[in-house]
DNA sequence: TTCCAGGGGTAGA
DNA sequence: TCTACCCATGGA
């Protein structure tokens, strides 16, 4: 029998907006069912029990259903409240930002519709493996290696195909060849083995980057093999930084046809384009690729 | 076959 | 700092 509660989010929450802020609800453990509006997910819990958590809107903010728990213990509540406030950033306060483009025309919607807010993965380590797979390569293929890597983790007891994402402590006991093998990210695998080998040995520290500002977690991300300016950018603005302007083929493409009359512009024409919206551009980019987008 | 996708590392200038 | 080239993978 499953057990559910409701945790309390911000008047400019929009539970579906920040589903589809971007395409991390399609990479697994993240299923989005659309038929009764639901995220669902696999995680495991400090105690290495492995949940599936179903989320959806209420009047009340967001609906998380335990599925495998007729009630949950405290501590198991705050834990799992805990992973679903960082996944839906429940946190951000977004109103500077709305107050803020109400001084550019063009931008309306995005106070209107309640956008901004990111989704994200239940820790920063499963983010960077899946900024890492989005790198040169199409979002199908981003879908289907992050799906490889996902079965590398824990199973669920009851449900065998469930599989919540691995941790870094597991991905480096693999051989290496066999994770090569098992995930197919072409020359991305050494990076995914080094980032996994990185924080299974205790030589960074995923929880204060996330204490970091914008600057240092920026450099901190790209001193990572694999993980260069794009990828850094990225993670920043996930993490709720948004001086940055993550430039990768979607934001040119976007920038082309959105701003510049179809015409391809050089990365510096974009940073100029976008320093107007000051410590807001990396999150006014992001949302002109996701109007671009639903063109 | 060739190109390229939600890029990054490296060498050489 | 800038450019050219290379890097596995898989779909078009």
């Amino acid at each position: 029998m499953p057990t559910s509660f409701v945790i309390a989010a911000p008047p400019q929450f929009d539970f579906e907006q920040t589903v589809f802020s971007h395409g991390w609800y399609m990479l697994a453990p993240f299923e989005w069912n659309d038929a009764s509006a639901t995220l669902c997910t696999v995680w495991q819990s400090p105690t290495r029990d492995v949940l599936r958590l179903r989320l959806s809107a209420d009047e009340g903010g967001v609906r998380v259903a335990t599925l495998d728990r007729d009630q949950l213990t405290p501590d198991l509540r705050e834990t799992v409240d805990g992973v679903v406030r960082k996944m839906l950033n429940l946190d951000w306060d977004l109103g500077d930002f709305y107050a803020a483009m109400r001084a550019y025309s063009g931008y309306e919607w995005m106070e209107s519709e309640r956008r901004g807010r990111i989704l994200v993965s239940a820790s920063l380590w499963e983010d960077l493996v899946k900024v890492l797979l989005t790198t040169n390569c199409n979002w199908a293929q981003t879908v289907a290696m992050a799906g490889r890597v996902c079965r590398l983790g824990p199973a669920h007891a009851d449900y065998p195909d469930c599989h919540a994402f691995p941790t870094p402590q597991q991905i480096a006991s693999l051989d290496f060849d066999a994770l090569a093998a098992a995930v197919r990210a072409g020359y991305r695998s050494a990076y995914l083995y080094d980032l996994a080998q990185t924080v299974a040995a205790g030589s960074i520290d995923l929880h204060a980057w996330q204490q970091l500002d914008s600057d240092n977690l920026f450099l901190a991300v790209k001193s990572l093999r694999g993980f260069g300016d794009y990828a850094a950018g990225t993670i920043t603005r996930m993490y709720g930084h948004f001086d940055k302007i993550a430039i990768d083929s979607a934001c040119r493409e976007m920038y082309a046809n959105l701003h510049n009359g179809g015409v391809r512009g050089g990365d510096g024409d974009i940073k100029a384009h976008y320093a107007r919206y000051g410590k807001w551009r990396g999150l006014v980019m992001w949302m002109d690729i996701m109007r671009r987008n639903a063109e």
